[in-house]
DNA sequence: GCTTTTGATTGATTTATTTCAATGAAATAG
DNA sequence: CTATTTCATTGAAATAAATCAATCAAAAGC
C-alpha cells in the first residue's frame, strides 16, 4: 500500500537533485506537499516561452529538450536534460514568463513545485540555496558555450560542438539519437537542416563518423575536435 | 576628515546595488571590511576568462565591457556595464575561474568583494540571496537574447540588435560611442569588422541612423525595428 | 613639428551558406 | 495493406558574408 505513495514522495525518490540532500526532512516533505508529479508524453511541450511561470520543474526521469524561440521562428537548442535538473528556474527571482521552451522526446516524468514554496525554502535553507544557485551557475556556463559555438564558428566547427555533446558521456546510455532527429542536430549547430545533412555525409564519407538510420557513432573523436577548433 | 574614509565604506556608497539595500547594518558593515576598491584605467583587463577566481567584483562606477574569447580567437561581446552590478558572480558557486573576460572603457571603479564573505552573506540572509539571484536571472535572460540575436539573424538583423541595444536608454548620459570602435559593435553582431562597417554606411545612406565620426545617433528606431524582426 | 601606429572605409574576390526543388525512404494513419 | 505524411538526401542556383588589399583619417609617440 505505501509504496503507491512512495513514488511520489519527495523523500523517497531516487532522482532527487544534489540539492534536496540538503534539506531536512521537514523540509523535504514540506516540499513534497506542494508539488505535482506528471508525465508527459514523447512530444508534448513542458513548458513555453513567454507563457506565465508558476512553477519551476524538475525533470526526474526521462528526456527534456530545451530550445530558445526566435523572431524570424527559428529555434536555438539549448540542451538534453535526461534527469535531475531545473527547467524554468527563473520563475523564482522575480522573472514571471518562461525564458525558453521545452518538450520531451520521450516520456518524461516532471514535478511541478510550486515557486512561493520553492521561495520559502530558500529563504529559511542557506545551504540549500547556494546548491541551487550552484546548478544554476552550471547552466549559465553551458549558455555561455553555445554562444561561443553559434557565434563566430562555421558550419563545420559548430557541427562538431553540437555532434561531440550529443554523443557525450551524459548520453552514453540513453540512445539518444533515437529522439532527435536531423533538424535538431542543425538546430544545435544552427545551421539549415540541408547544411547539416550534407556535412554529416561528408564526415560519414571521410570515417569521422558513422551514420546508420538515425544513430550516429564518432569514430575519430580527436579530429571533431579538430574541426571545433578550428571554428 | 571621515569623508575621506567615508567613500570606501559600503554602507554610504551611492552605487549601493539593490542587494545591499537588504543587509542590516551589521552585515553591511562586515562586507565593508571585507572588500576592496580599485581604480581601473581605460583599456585595463578587469577580470580574464579562464583566470582563477578570487572576487566577486560589482561595478560601483565607470564603463565596463564583458566578452567571451572564443578559441579560433574571435571576441563576442556580452554586455556593457554603466555602474551597480556584479561580474563574476559564478566564482561563488563552486565555479573556480571566470567564464569571461571584462575590461574597462574608461576609467572605473570596481570593488572586489572577497567570495567566503559573500557566500557567509547568503547563508545568513536569504532576503539578499533572492535579490542576488535575481539579479542573475536578469543576466541569464540578457545572455539568451544575445544567443537569439547570433543563433539565426542574418547581419543586418545582428547589427541592428547591436545598435537598439547600444543606444537603449541605459546608456542615455553616458556618451558610450566615445568610448568604443567599429570593432566593439561587429563583436556584438558577430560579423566582421568590414561587414559592420559597410552595413553602418549603407544605414547612414538610407537615413536610419547618423554617423558622425564614432557616434551614432538612431534617426528611424522603427526600421532598426524591422530589421531586428524580420532576422 | 614629424613619424608611426591605429582605426575607418572601400571595392574586388573568394568562400560559406541558405534556399529551392526534386526524389526516395521511413513512419504513421486509416 | 495502402495512402499519406514526415523525414532524409541530393544537386543546382542564389545569396550572404568573410577575407584581402589598398587607401585615407585620426590619434599617439617622440
Amino acid at each position: 500500500m505505501t509504496s503507491e505513495i512512495s513514488f511520489n514522495k519527495c523523500q523517497e525518490c531516487i532522482q532527487k537533485s544534489t540539492c534536496f540532500n540538503l534539506l531536512v526532512p521537514t523540509e523535504l516533505d514540506f516540499i513534497s506537499r506542494n508539488k505535482e508529479q506528471i508525465t508527459f508524453q514523447r512530444g508534448e511541450t513542458i513548458c513555453k516561452q513567454g507563457a506565465f511561470a508558476n512553477y519551476v520543474m524538475y525533470v526526474a526521469d526521462g528526456l527534456v529538450k530545451t530550445y530558445l524561440e526566435t523572431v524570424n521562428d527559428k529555434i536555438i537548442n539549448l540542451k538534453i536534460i535526461k534527469d535531475s535538473e531545473f527547467i524554468g528556474f527563473s520563475s523564482l527571482c522575480g522573472k514571471k514568463n518562461y525564458n525558453y521552451s521545452s518538450v520531451a522526446l520521450k516520456k518524461s516524468t516532471i514535478c511541478l513545485l510550486d515557486n512561493d514554496s520553492f521561495r520559502q525554502l530558500l529563504l529559511k535553507n542557506g545551504e540549500f540555496t547556494i546548491e541551487v544557485m550552484r546548478l544554476y551557475c552550471k547552466n549559465e556556463e553551458h549558455i555561455y558555450n553555445r554562444c561561443r559555438t553559434i557565434g563566430y564558428k562555421y558550419m563545420l566547427g559548430r557541427l562538431a560542438d553540437a555532434l561531440l555533446y550529443l554523443c557525450g558521456e551524459e548520453f552514453e546510455d540513453c540512445d539518444i539519437f533515437e529522439y532527435i532527429q536531423r533538424k535538431d542536430i542543425a538546430d544545435f549547430a544552427c545551421i539549415s537542416k540541408e547544411s547539416a545533412v550534407k556535412l554529416l555525409m561528408d564526415l560519414n564519407e571521410t570515417n569521422v563518423i558513422r551514420l546508420s538510420g538515425r544513430k550516429i557513432v564518432i569514430l575519430d573523436k580527436a579530429e571533431l575536435e579538430r574541426f571545433s577548433l578550428k571554428g
